[in-house]
DNA sequence: CAATAGTTTAGAACAGTTCTAAACAAATAA
DNA sequence: TTATTTGTTTAGAACTGTTCTAAACTATTG
C-alpha cells in the first residue's frame, strides 16, 4: 500500500522512469507530474524549479538540472534553443516547430505536420541529419 | 595624409562605420578588417577575440563585445542561437540558413534561395513574423 | 536487514557575458 | 590650432545560468 502512494497522480510514471532506468525518486515523480500532468509545456530550469517550490515539492536546483538532463536523454522532453541566455525544455517530444515571441521570451507550438522545409542540400560527407529545427521569430505587429 | 593611412584595409570601412552613426575606431576598424576581409564567417566572441591577439590587434574583450553588438545593431553580422553556451555572429546578413555539426560546435552556410519553408501558421494576433531560422542539426554518418 | 548502487543537496566553481567608472580618442567649437 | 564635448576603450568586478563536488541520503538487491 504505501508503495503506490505516491504513484496516485501519475499511475504509469514509475514506471516510465524505470524503463528509462531511472529511478521513481519522490523528486522525479513530482517533477514529472509538474511536467506532464496538464498538456504541452515549454519551461526553463529556473522556471519549473520556481514552479516546484511554488507547489511545495522540496526540490534543489541541482536536481532539477539534473532531471530536465535525463528526462531529455531518456527522450521524454526536448531541449529547444532560443534564447542565448537560457536553455527551455519542451515537454512535447514529437516533430514540431516553434514560434518564438522575442519580447516574451514565449514559445508557441507548431503542429509537427504543418510546417514543410524542401530544399536542404546535402550535408557534407561524413555528417548526417540529426533534425530540422525551425524557429519563426516574432515582433509585436 | 595621416587622415587616410589607417584605414588602407578597407577603403570604405571609415564610412560604412560612420553612416551607422560609429566613429571610425582603430579597434572597430581592425575587428571589421578581420569579420569582413575575408568572405563569410562565423564567429564567436572570444573566438574573435583570440584571432584579433593573435594578428596582433590590441582589443580588450569588452570592446570585442561591444563591436558584435553594435555591428548586429547596424546590421552588418547577425546573430546566430545554436549552441547554449556561446552565441555566433555571422557576417552573412542576407536571407540564409545553416547547418550545425553540433559535435565540433561549427556553423556552415545553405544559400538563402535553397531552402523554402512553406505551411508557416498565421502567427497569434498582434504579432508579425520577423525572420524564419532553419538550422539542420548534423550528427557524425 | 545489510550491502550496494544510484540520487539528492548545498554550496563552490565555472563560463560566457555585461557592467562600471576612469582613462582615452575623436569630433566639434572657438 | 587649442579647448570642449561627446563617444569609445579598458581592466576588472559583477552577474547569470549552468555544472561540479563530495557528503548525506534513499532505493534496490542480496
Amino acid at each position: 500500500m504505501p508503495k503506490r502512494i505516491r504513484d496516485k497522480q501519475a499511475p504509469d510514471a514509475s514506471d516510465r522512469l524505470r524503463a528509462a532506468g531511472l529511478r521513481p525518486t519522490r523528486q522525479r515523480l513530482e517533477l514529472a507530474g509538474l511536467l506532464f500532468g496538464m498538456g504541452d509545456r515549454h519551461l526553463t530550469a529556473e522556471g519549473l524549479h520556481a514552479e516546484a517550490r511554488a507547489a511545495g515539492c522540496k526540490v534543489s536546483l541541482a536536481t532539477v538540472y539534473n532531471t530536465l538532463h535525463q528526462f531529455t536523454g531518456a527522450g521524454l522532453l526536448r531541449q529547444v534553443m532560443v534564447d542565448a541566455s537560457r536553455s527551455h525544455f519542451d515537454t512535447n517530444t514529437g516533430s514540431h516547430q516553434h514560434f518564438y515571441c522575442e519580447d516574451e521570451g514565449r514559445l508557441i507550438d507548431i503542429p509537427g505536420e504543418a510546417v514543410a522545409v524542401s530544399g536542404v542540400p546535402k550535408p557534407p560527407q561524413g555528417m548526417a541529419v540529426d533534425r530540422v529545427d525551425v524557429v519563426i521569430r516574432l515582433r509585436r505587429a
